[in-house]
DNA sequence: AAATTTTACGCAAACGGTTGTGCAAACATT
DNA sequence: AATGTTTGCACAACCGTTTGCGTAAAATTT
């Protein structure tokens, strides 16, 4: 291959007979250079393509312009959502971003942190696996003064900056306007309450309750371990078939609510008008079910950029770098499952 | 902020009272090194938590162990599912990710690619947005001797190595699918045949019909320019109310069948006896909508994951930047659309 | 014992920028 | 005219690692 070296100050300074660091301060149009010679240099560059050694510079500024992004599945509409939005930010801010995926597991959060870390990211954004007790690999991030943000599963055992949405109101909303329709008996389908969201869902769901007097059993409250269809359609198959049967399900996420409906069609119950179904993040997919499916948006897009930012300005000044939660609203999306 | 400095290797070699060099090659077990100095290093170096400084390894060895990724839209499940292929490929041979979107425009895939090239990625992998007609943005990698590989979306005025899907293997698996069902009347809504995908897989289309002796009809054919659910909807109005309607649609991909399916519902059709809808790509959604869709499943992980290795392989050795094809087979997937 | 080879390590340059400091010339002030 | 100030640039150190080369000491061969 053609062995074309890339032009450097050096040749520049050469070129115009001038010293390297002129060349350099001509280009940031440093105050000490004066315009002729900024101009000079500067169209030398344009004409000859000058492109700077952004290796070079990064190290000499010990700084990578990179930052991490940990999440449980890319191939996930939420996260993709979430991934656009810090894609978009971090480029405009001139940053750049590694992704990695810890598969909704512990070990292997751990292992793209550590690698994270060895390669020198500026700052980490972190949604947390649903396993993840243990923050050593989180908190050798912090002891180094590299930046942490945590978005969407978050814990509060990290004590640094979060964004999340408000799974409580979303949770509230949801089934208050079910209520509103008239059904209220509804059963709530629910993952491990250490993971926050599905905490904060179920107690919006209960005070849903509790505010406008419908009946609450312990046993209309399910708990799913993987958050399947399947799960869904087993809950709904054992409630449906119980003494007191709900007219309503308010399930965590669309792919359980998707389960739901298909034993509720399978079975011949009419949703909504037997059975309503309401589902939580509002994928792809909810609008395009038959029924369509009502649930409950996330701004996924919208969590990136604010995490990002938070990220990027805790990277500029130490004393963005306290825990403080930044709380995104939801979006109510009707649609025919709930009449 | 404690002023923490990290460990380098000066440190070590003060500490140990042997010289930089001597702790540098020690670490990489040189046999120039002795085993007792080389053990001696890399214990205080675990010890202390020594991580070299990728920064200053890459700037000196001029690599930054990035490869650059763009793609039209990230929110989508086919690229993610590539990204996710890419990604743990890359990965594994320790290199990271720049990904960017091109919005399936040209302005946008221009830029980006300018911004990665500044970057100084070592390689790039690209998939062709819909507008791309001109390649400068992407030749000046090449006159840099930065590898670059294409898949899914590609173009054969770019000579660089190509992953793609076997499209027209995986259209004619499709209709002749629906044809050993008995529906003979097939419609095909499809892209703008410049964008090589739409081309092959009407192509695919057309062979099946011929080989199996079916009525081929210019109008059954129709173009669609954003791809789009209402397209779709539309096409399926316009055919459906003609004098011959089809009884059978091939859609170019899912969302559109969806459009069709969607009007079919909407009038009475029953499908798949009255008429027989395919997709294309396999989405997820595919399998939750009713009835279910079939479709032809693309391998997008395994894209992700070839295109990658050709990559890195490009980037190890010049010979293998020319030209070349990879045609990854398809799987049609058999659901309640097509019965 | 002298000559040769091997072993094991140190020295110093290099990568391409950035930046603090020094300094001559030009200009302004008294 | 002597002094002080500003302007515009060059010098050189520095970031942390890699690597070619040189060389004493040890080991081996004559």
């Amino acid at each position: 291959m053609t062995d074309k070296k890339k032009l450097t100050l050096k040749d520049i300074a050469k070129a115009l007979n001038i010293s390297i660091s002129t060349v350099s301060r001509a280009l940031k149009e440093h105050p000490d250079i004066s315009n002729d010679t900024i101009k000079l240099v500067k169209a030398y560059a344009e004409e000859h393509h000058y492109v700077p050694n952004l290796l070079a510079v990064n190290f000499r500024q010990n700084k990578s312009y990179n930052i991490g992004l940990i999440i449980p599945e890319l191939v996930h509409h939420f996260f993709s959502s979430v991934i656009s939005g810090v894609i978009q930010t971090a480029n405009q801010h001139g940053y750049n971003l590694m992704i990695c995926q810890s598969n909704e597991k512990l070990e292997d959060e751990i292992k793209v942190a550590n690698a994270l870390f060895t390669s020198r990211v500026d700052g980490l954004l972190i949604s947390l696996s649903n396993e993840t007790d243990r923050f050593e690999h989180l908190f050798q991030f912090l002891e180094d003064d590299i930046p942490v943000v945590q978005f969407d599963k978050i814990s509060d055992k990290l004590a640094v900056p979060s964004v999340t949405v408000d799974d409580f109101h979303g949770a509230y909303k949801a089934v208050s306007h079910m209520i509103q329709k008239g059904h209220r008996k509804i059963a709530h389908i629910r993952g491990r309450l250490i993971v926050q969201n599905a905490s904060e869902r179920c107690k919006g769901y209960e005070k849903a309750l509790e505010d406008h007097g419908c009946e609450q059993h312990a046993d209309w409250i399910k708990v799913g371990k993987d958050i399947t269809e399947e799960e869904g359609y087993t809950y709904a198959k054992e409630l449906m078939e119980s003494d007191n049967p709900p007219n309503a399900f308010f399930c965590i996420t669309d792919l359980v609510a998707l389960g739901v409906m298909k034993y509720l069609k399978d079975h011949a119950f009419k949703i909504p008008e037997d059975v309503m179904v309401m589902g939580f993040s509002n994928w792809k997919m909810a609008e395009f079910v038959t029924p369509a499916l009502s649930s409950v948006d996330q701004p996924g897009f919208l969590i990136g950029q604010k995490a990002t930012e938070l990220l990027l300005e805790s990277i500029k000044n130490d004393e963005s770098r306290m825990a403080k939660t930044v709380v995104l609203p939801t979006t109510l999306v009707i649609r025919a499952s709930t009449g």
